[in-house]
DNA sequence: CGGTTTTGACCAGCGC
DNA sequence: GCGCTGGTCAAAACCG
């Protein structure tokens, strides 16, 4: 695959232009339809499930992770690794547990982290008085990091910035959100790399106790075989559609799962009979964000 | 008008 | 203890 092209994020916010004729939000299309019932399957997109969040702890609070579902190295398939940057996502940076930060770039440096929501304590503004509540316990934490021209990538999350800082050692700030349900705990910072501008760390902490506010992320990306699609997901159900348009349509691939760090590798073949092999690996981040990296290969 | 962003101040943790 | 830095708060500004 040769990764000419400036590559692409993954966040279908991108400034990257598609092919107009799909719809990259819901397969409305009977041409869709069409095809994927050419292939044998019967679509229909992944029904709001709810009862996956109500499975694990309340809100917010952490859970153990499950090693299965924490994120894998990129390397594991035979594909290369240059591939998967562009394809956009690199490398998980981090995950975990509570107690302690592995320093691993400046991404995930931070300390008092926000872990259990303070108890929002009285403070006034003058002669603010914040009462010291007990030692915040950080939860789960996912960065990983992504090309992008954009800095806040959409995820199928509502967010409200609640804080910028100046990050040391870079020109760029380092931004806060927070999950605008009100129930919900987790947030998320998102910063640029200082020695890669194109690249974004992205940092999740914490776990939603809701779903998404709608489908979720396209992605697109160049590569010898042109390749773009989308996915959407929620707790329960991981659905991802993939064309391969190298000049025809193809839509090869359904994969839904629950709950499983790796979907697997799904072999495909276009329309006109080309074998197509296309490896998918998708992670389950903190049940909540999917992250997929995908080779394509000539056979 | 309500929700979101901006921004300066405050607080906590850590290293020296 | 002090200074530095990351993280958060909350009033004000902004925006649809």
């Amino acid at each position: 695959m040769d990764d000419d092209n400036s590559i692409d994020p993954l966040s279908g916010d991108s400034t990257w232009t598609l092919p107009g004729d799909y719809s990259f939000f819901g397969i409305t299309d009977t041409r869709d339809n069409n095809i994927l019932s050419e292939f044998g399957w019967n679509f229909h997109p992944p029904a709001p499930v709810l009862d996956r969040m109500d499975s694990g702890g309340s809100c917010g609070v952490p859970e153990e992770i499950n090693p299965t579902t924490s994120p894998v190295p990129v390397h594991s398939q035979a594909g290369s690794v240059e591939n998967v940057r562009d394809v956009s996502i690199s490398n998980p940076l981090v995950s975990t547990s509570s107690s302690e930060d592995r320093p691993e770039s400046s991404a995930a440096s931070g300390d008092a982290a926000s872990g259990g929501q303070p108890p929002s304590s009285d403070t006034g503004l003058l002669g603010k008085v914040k009462k010291k509540g007990p030692k915040r316990i950080r939860q789960q934490r996912f960065a990983f990091m992504t090309k992008s021209e954009i800095d806040h990538l959409e995820d199928g999350y509502r967010w409200r910035k609640y804080g910028q800082k100046a990050v040391k050692n870079s020109p760029f700030p380092r931004s806060y959100y927070r999950c605008t349900n009100s129930k919900c705990t987790v947030k998320k910072r998102v910063e640029r790399s200082s020695t890669d501008p194109t690249t974004v760390i992205t940092t999740y902490e914490g776990q939603h106790c809701h779903h998404t506010v709608g489908i979720i992320s396209r992605f697109s990306f160049r590569s010898s075989r042109v390749a773009w699609g989308y996915c959407a997901y929620n707790y329960a159900q991981l659905t991802i559609y993939i064309k391969v348009t190298d000049g025809r349509l193809g839509l090869h691939s359904k994969l839904s799962t629950k709950d499983s760090s790796i979907l697997g590798i799904t072999k495909v073949r276009t329309f006109d009979g080309d074998a197509l092999t296309k490896k998918v690996k998708v992670f389950s981040l903190l049940n909540c964000l999917f992250i997929l990296f995908f080779q394509l290969s000539d056979h």
